[in-house]
Order: structure tokens, then C-alpha cells, then sequence
DNA sequence: TAATAAAAATTACATTTGTAATAGCTTAAT
DNA sequence: ATTAAGCTATTACAAATGTAATTTTTATTA
């Protein structure tokens, strides 16, 4: 499987949100108004079937005739997906390893007391599994 | 700044190995044999050019005349760099938290002993400064 | 059944990226 | 002073990407 781009990245997105579904519905939620306030890009249709059309190349989604349209769905779960990307940016950045990535947000003061107590946790979670 | 590319990246690694670097030294730092007994890709010494002219026009790197050839140094901090990069990853893909990132890891067995003592340290340091 | 509307497929096009080759300039050695 | 060697600068070119427009097909409606 050839890479996934950014902006097909983010269809995806929607698409992993509710599938299957049709490119219609795909735009709608690409569209949808964030509660966040964001900047609300706006997706073309085109643009976002173009996109549709090169996860199918790329064996990232599938589809099935569904009368006059058609209903894709999602070839990789988000798990996988993310798992691998960050492993690779791991990889890339920081010879591998987790740690130095979690010590340059602590450095940079990016670490709040949520995330350290959702980081015990998990560690307490491994802990109880792999003694 | 314009984004930096993944060969980008590599060129910028092997500056920030050492510096200000001629573009010979970059060159042969990129090829220099990994004891990880790599794969050994191979950097043509017109490619590295042309992405330390990319660099330079990104506002990457700087150069200096030193009388017949360019001394680069990077302009950015390896840390503040990876440090963007990982977070834009968490933001795109674990709406900015950095525990699921994490989790993922530890969902997979990516997870191992040695990852979870760094993790622990990380942790109690950050208690040590923010209590 | 013919026309229309909606979907899908194809084509478009400027940028960026990876990967170089070639041209031009400057310094060092004849 | 001239030339060669080594730099830098410019140009090349295909593939990927972002962003659509146009064309073709198909299903629905008049």
C-alpha cells in the first residue's frame, strides 16, 4: 500500500467516523461544522471524489455498488493506520524509541497533569499485563 | 516556513550531526556507512545540492561564503523541529493528546520494559517540577 | 422512450518532491 | 594570463499532491 497523502488522510477520517457510506455522505461530514470553532475549511465535492478515487487506487478503501452510487468503506482500521505512522515518525526522529519523544514535550512544557495521569495509568495498565 | 520534506530531513539530520558543514561534509556524512548495518542508500552528491538549495530558500539553513565554498548551519533547533513535527502528528491523529498515541503503542506490544522505566523517569521528574 | 439529473470516470493543471544533469563562476595551479 | 578543477546556480523531468473542471454513464422522471 503506497502512501496515504494529508488531504486523503482526512477523508478518511471521515470515513472512519461512519461507514459504510456514500461520497455524498463523506462531503457532508467533511463539512460539518466543528463545535472546536475551527476555520472551517470547505470541501469541494471534486476535490474530495478525486480523493475518494485515489484511496480506492490505493487500496485504502473499498466500495460497493449501491444502485446509482456507491458505499465505500475503510480497507485499514485508524489503529493500524495511526500506529504506523507514529512509529514511523518515531522511527525517524527518535531512533525508535518512545521516550525522547514524551521528553521533548515535557521539556517544552507541552506536558500537562492530565496527560501524566493518563500516562500512569497506562503504565499501570502494562504493568499489570506484562509481570 | 514552507514544510520540510522527508529527504529534506535527512540533510538536515546529517547537519545537525555537525556544524556549519560544507556541502562535502554533508555528503560524505550522509554516506557515511551506519553500524546498524543499514541499507546503505546512497546520496548522490547533486541531490544533496539541490536539497541544501531547498533548505536555504525555506529558511532552514544559512549559509556563509568560506572563500571557495559554503559553510550551512541550520537555523532551526533539531528539538524545536521534532518537537513541531510530533505534535502535529498527535493534533492530526489523537486530537492532540498524547496519551493515545501511547496507548497505541502499548495496544500493539510495542510497548517494553525499558520503554515504560524511561516513561516512569520522564513522569517523576515532571513531578518534581510541577508540584 | 426521451430528456434530465446525479454519479462516476477522465482529464487538467500548478506545486512539491525526489533525483539528477548541465551551465556558469571562481580559485588554484601551470 | 590561461586553464583546469571544483563549487554553486540553473534547468530538467517524472511522480505525487492539492484542487478542481469536464465528460461520460446511468438511473429517474416526464
Amino acid at each position: 500500500m503506497t502512501e496515504i497523502s494529508n488531504a486523503e488522510f482526512e477523508v478518511l477520517e471521515a470515513l472512519w467516523l461512519n461507514y459504510p457510506a456514500s461520497a455524498n455522505d463523506i462531503i457532508a461530514k467533511l463539512n460539518e461544522p466543528v463545535s472546536n470553532a475551527n476555520q472551517e475549511k470547505h470541501w469541494h465535492d471534486k476535490t474530495v471524489k478525486t480523493l475518494l478515487n485515489r484511496l480506492v487506487k490505493k487500496q485504502a478503501i473499498s466500495f460497493e455498488k449501491q444502485q446509482r452510487h456507491y458505499l465505500y468503506s475503510p480497507l485499514l482500521e485508524r489503529e493500524d493506520y495511526t500506529l504506523k505512522e507514529s512509529t514511523s515518525l518515531i522511527e525517524r526522529m527518535f531512533s525508535g524509541k518512545l521516550a525522547p519523544l514524551v521528553a521533548g514535550f515535557a521539556k517544552k512544557n507541552e506536558l500537562n497533569k492530565d496527560d501524566i495521569t493518563a500516562l500512569k495509568a497506562l503504565i499501570s495498565d502494562w504493568e499489570k499485563n506484562n509481570d
